[in-house]
DNA sequence: TGACTTACTGTATATAAATACAGTACCCTC
DNA sequence: GAGGGTACTGTATTTATATACAGTAAGTCA
């Protein structure tokens, strides 16, 4: 089972609904769509709304103005890919109304600040389940509290490492053991922090 | 060229808009964009969406709510961060010309096909460096070679395992050693390739 | 026949959100 | 060192818009 079925209104409505959205970039407001189907009233495009909504072709967020998100296939996964909630046993392909929320790589997800991303080479962090070619998503910051994934400059090489803290040391280190841990002071070359490891990408070849 | 250039804060806000009717299907209000940008006065708001409209980014309607319209060429990383290529030594700041590729999870860069995100859960994958609580990216198919990284419906649950030929048998197995392998014919209840495995994002809090 | 759904009109109220004005701070550059 | 642009905070006001309640009328199902 998919979507249930709609009513010539119903569909023209959300008919309406999309080419609006397609042309100006945002959503109609009530008064809008009224006027567009030349209702005198609002309370008609309340009851379509409520259906539309109910039968799982829109999604509305109470009380806010032209807060309506159109749901269903033809909406390409241009920008961000749909996370999978609950997987329904046995469903032959996966229902629209599991996805809920939206998986992106962008300034909205990752908080303020500007990012960079840096592909990790090595297996120095392995053990913190980072691996040779991954890329790590950096906020640029040039401090971080102790425990932090950061990313420091070394001479030429920016490196990934834990920002620990040993007694009033603080310093740079591996997750891998085989690796000799860098104070931050007093060391040569200076290490540099560029920035809070806050996220990893990983591509399956 | 066309448009004017942008600083960093107007390009923050501009990428953040295009996100946001991207996930949402409508522009947010400038309380909002206040609100994940962090700030306590909608002015600054007001004073960039002001200059991304002079710019010729954007087009608003006056006393309209969320009335924003994203203008230009659709850009195809409006929503991605740059990669950091190569470090130059002791560069105080990160310069702009270092950034050549960017990152996104789109279409473009996951290739053709649907894609969903799955949560996973547990650390039957954890030797392939999949974490409890990383974000898998599939791409939706129902088939997938040996040796893939596969995510599997089994009975109720959606599971993430490797795909191996043992001799003339095809079996779903674990990175962790301690789980059992699940033959993908003769097993009840049977199992169901939901997609290949083809990115991983973590964050770290 | 009556209950139920769809498809509206009409009026009134509440509020989310845009606008306006005043001010601070930090660059630039001329 | 004055003037302009950027990047905000803080408070107040207005208004576009959502919501609520009370109806009317036609079709459909049982």
């Amino acid at each position: 089972m998919g979507l249930s079925a709609l009513t010539d209104r119903q569909q023209a409505l959300l008919d309406h609904l999309a080419s609006f959205v397609a042309k100006q970039g945002y959503a109609p407001s009530l008064q809008e769509i009224a006027h567009a189907f030349g209702f005198s009233s609002l309370q008609g495009v309340k009851d379509h709304l409520k259906a539309l909504e109910r039968k799982g072709y829109v999604r509305r967020r109470p009380g806010q103005r032209r807060a309506i998100t159109l749901m269903g296939p033809p909406r390409p996964f241009a920008n961000g890919i749909p996370i999978l909630g609950r997987v329904p046993a046995g469903t032959p392909q996966l229902a629209l109304e599991q996805y809920d929320e939206r998986l992106t790589l962008d300034t909205a997800t990752l908080g303020p600040g500007r990012h960079f991303a840096l592909q990790v080479k090595g297996d120095s962090m392995i053990h913190a389940g980072i691996h040779d070619g991954d890329y790590v998503i950096v906020r640029q910051q040039d401090t971080a509290e102790p425990g932090a994934i950061v990313v420091a400059l070394l001479g030429e090489d920016a490196t990934v490492k834990y920002l620990r803290r040993r007694g009033r040391q603080v310093r740079l280190e591996a997750a891998n053991p085989a690796y000799r841990p860098i104070p931050l002071h007093g060391h040569v070359p200076a290490p540099k922090i560029l920035g809070r490891v806050v996220g990893l990408y990983r591509a399956f070849r």
